[in-house]
DNA sequence: ACTATAGATAGGAATAGTACTAATTAGGAG
DNA sequence: CTCCTAATTAGTACTATTCCTATCTATAGT
């Protein structure tokens, strides 16, 4: 994946390429962790310095909607996380520390659609994440349900 | 499952049983639908005019913790919602009005508990949904996936 | 190239959600 | 029943995210 291939996607969709929106790419592209809306909106603003926050969060949602970004760490509010999409995949998230490593299993492989379409329902996405604890975190940790901070 | 049930949870882990959580309770109960916390503060609000969010925000993210409640619509940040936790089951979630359906499976029953042990994780939670058009709002709506309002 | 225009941006304002702290209170011990 | 103590709350301050609008610009059609 690299931003012509990316690129090429926003133009299917008649979407615009910006030199913003190549910027927020490229800034996904060239991180190895999934990155935070902050984080990402801080590495554009180094080559556009008064690039606002909305534009950010617009386009990641835009790019999230298109499928070409993931956003992870759905059950915390605020820091959610957004990855490029390369393979299909979801994540375990560690309640403690906040990192994320991806899960090699799609719920939706398994899940019959056949339900789906008695409903009525037209399906377009969909969401699995494991939370839990790290091995880092674990050692050591009895953690209490109750008064754990974030979640 | 009611009042009593769920106070008697919150004892088995130390929690005290004070009005308002209990009203948070009673708020989820009454509603034959998730709430988003807003609309539980409004509905507290009723008999406490005087509760903040932060108590309801607390609450609500500790009754989450242990299991008590689900919070679903995790895609969408804001709106995100809220109910009893009567029996495990996670939802189908319309992108275009908000509402939200029961769906019977639950990936993790198929997910194989080996590949977590293996990498150190202790797994205390997981998170299923699917995103789409229901019924009533699939009809004749040909949905831009580039230019859809929220998610 | 030139122009029209739908779509994108910056900046500020509004809103949803979170953190902190002093004061209050539930629940148990005496 | 009263006191004690730690959990919980209200209120306030703060942060992250989204909304709004005038302005700008990337593209398509001449």
């Amino acid at each position: 994946m690299d931003v012509e291939e990316i690129t090429q996607q926003l133009k299917e969709h008649a979407c615009r390429l910006t030199p913003q929106r190549r910027m927020i790419v490229q800034a996904l592209l060239a991180s190895s962790e999934p990155l935070t809306a902050q984080q990402v909106h801080s590495s554009v603003s180094r080559t556009f310095p008064n690039i606002s926050f909305d534009t950010v969060y617009r386009n990641l949602g835009l790019l999230s909607r298109l499928g070409i970004v993931n956003r992870i760490n759905l059950k915390v509010k605020f820091n959610c996380r957004f990855e490029l999409a390369q393979e299909h995949r979801h994540h375990f998230i560690c309640l403690s520390c906040g990192s994320s490593f991806p899960v090699s299993y799609c719920p939706f492989e398994h899940y019959s659609s056949k339900a789906q379409t008695d409903t009525g329902f037209r399906v377009v996405d969909h969401a699995f994440e494991v939370y839990g604890y790290c091995a880092g975190c674990n050692v050591g940790n009895h953690v209490d349900l109750a008064s754990a901070v974030n979640p």
